[in-house]
DNA sequence: CTGAAAGCGCTTACAG
DNA sequence: CTGAAAGCGCTTACAG
């Protein structure tokens, strides 16, 4: 099967190529081409079922129309979900995506962004692993169109936008103390990562902001893939190992969804009052959590927002400081509890 | 930023573009270029940082290294664990993948084929809604690579991989039969999909061949997208409705999550020893569900398989009859109860 | 108003 | 062994 090229549409119409290219392209008028020859070539590509080769299109223009995501995992929920809003997005401005996972891994993340260079991708949404900054400052360099999302680099101006990590954890706190606990655990992962280390951080400033006694060990610190069974055990004797516990946070919904299904499961016996917050990545965990209190992560907001930072610099334009790094904050659910 | 291309390192190496596109696809020896000419070539490429315009190249060769993964909704986990594996086995043979969102609309399904085809893209995997029929046909017929997952349509001669829908409800209720369970209801969601009216009949024609009394009252049938509060009320009821019930099967997990835990949260009186089933599609619901029996989606078998096929028909093999539809049979999985 | 030409960066058949 | 040329399908600056 022959594919239908612009010349074959101008043979028909007895023109040159580049007149069906330029009516194609809407600049008929421009090149002031009659009306009349122009709706002709546009009823032949119709009928021809011609259909640009975007290929040839990027070749020359240079732009492919495409955006690469990088995130960790996309079979994780949370990048999932970040996936089909920046779909959504991307689509709506003609966009498709490519997506690549890392798996937290340097290498590859800067294998990744290497491979779609090469690919000529338009722009790049990353959710960066540490050893990717000198890769995205390269791009930067270049000025290829980049926005992290997530997570981000201190010394590195890149655009970003950002879980407001802080703030969620700080109105998770003041929300039990509000409550009247004082004695809030805190529950987290040993993830070199900047959101972890701004929520722990907000866990203890929050409290010392409130001359609230604070101990080293009310903090479960569990490592990064953390098999199940183990995380269930170190979370159980944690929680059992401070007496008089109030309340605990858990500051990633994956250790959460651990977190509170060992406790029903081995049906330890921890106060039936304690309160549970959990900083959360989708809407489907709801579900499973009555009686807790989520910090609700602002995927929407973040996704929405990166594709935005995107089509500026597309548009060449400068970003201005305060778009440079965007915290969206997350939101406090309360769900009734059973 | 001026990108480095192949006349750049033909200028250095004082030879002619097509030496230099010669050596770097390893065509050396086949056209009698010297080693020591061909190394002095590979050192100046990496010395300069040059990497193939993969556009370029796609022109060129027709081929894009992309491929196409066409599914409901990469936010959903069952698709979101598919597009994961698909990625590891795409990137294994050198390609990437852009992943589009169909949800359900035939429309935004045909567009997306289009899309994606004009695109250059080397082939496509498709869970297919019912109105791309025609779309794919035509696929077949330019003999585009593709290969239809977890959906097919019967009367048409593409390649598909699929759960063995049938076989393993049909293992769930013989499990559940041998287990002394003779009144299990059925509940599963309104949606004319194939996989659906298979899990369906097995329902109803594996108690039939055991002489296992059946009554439509027995099965429910949710309205596709469902808000989870009517879900769980319609779900409670109907349990409650059928005396003596010793059993449920949850055709899909969607609806299997919805229903546990409802049945949870509302604290409805069920039989303790009410056995359930579910249809499951991924890993990490099963955390939530002890007790229950899993009817676990073959999900990376499908993946894979499907790379397979498309990869035959880039050979331009023939695919043999019994390739055309493969079932991959799910697997029964029982978690401990608590 | 319209046409001829150059060129995006590559690969491959062809000629020496 | 090596080089010159054509061409993938398109867009755009340029010339009439």
């Amino acid at each position: 099967v022959k594919t239908i090229t612009i010349r074959d549409i101008a043979k028909r119409a007895g023109v040159v190529p580049s007149t069906v290219s330029v009516v194609l392209n809407g600049k008929a008028k421009e090149m002031r081409i009659s009306d009349r020859l122009a709706n002709q070539i546009r009823v032949i590509a119709e009928e021809m079922g011609y259909y640009p080769n975007q290929t040839a299109v990027s070749l020359r223009t240079g732009k492919t129309k495409m955006l690469g995501l990088i995130i960790e995992d996309i079979s994780n929920i949370f990048f999932a979900s970040l996936a089909k809003i920046i779909e959504d997005e991307a689509d709506s401005i003609g966009y498709k995506v490519v997506y690549c996972s890392t798996e937290n891994n340097d290498d590859k993340g800067c294998e990744l962004i290497k491979m779609l260079s090469l690919r000529q991708i338009d722009g790049l949404l990353i959710t960066p692993t540490n050893g990717m900054t000198l890769e995205i400052s390269k791009l930067l360099e270049k000025k290829k169109p980049v926005v992290l999302m997530d997570r981000y680099f201190p010394y590195l101006n890149a655009p970003c936008v950002l879980s407001d990590n802080f703030t969620g954890i700080k109105d998770g706190v003041e929300h039990l103390l509000h409550k009247g606990h004082n004695k809030i655990a805190f529950v987290t992962v040993d993830l070199d990562q900047i959101q972890m280390h701004e929520r722990e951080r907000a866990y203890f400033e929050t409290l010392q902001s409130h001359n609230i006694e604070t101990k080293n060990n009310w903090t479960l610190k569990l490592p990064y893939k953390c098999k199940p069974a183990e995380a269930i055990h170190k979370i159980t004797s944690f929680i059992s190992s401070i007496s008089g516990l109030q309340a605990i946070i858990f500051a990633t919904n994956y250790l959460g969804i651990y977190g509170l299904d060992s406790i029903r499961q081995l049906g330890i016996s921890i106060p039936s009052d304690l309160a549970v917050i959990c900083f959360d990545d989708h809407d489907i965990f709801r579900l499973h959590t009555p009686g807790i209190t989520i910090i609700e992560q602002p995927i929407k907001e973040i996704a929405m927002n990166s594709i935005q930072l995107l089509m500026k610099q597309f548009e060449n334009k400068e970003l201005a400081v305060n778009e440079l790094q965007v915290f969206k904050k997350p939101k406090l659910v309360i769900r009734a509890s059973t």
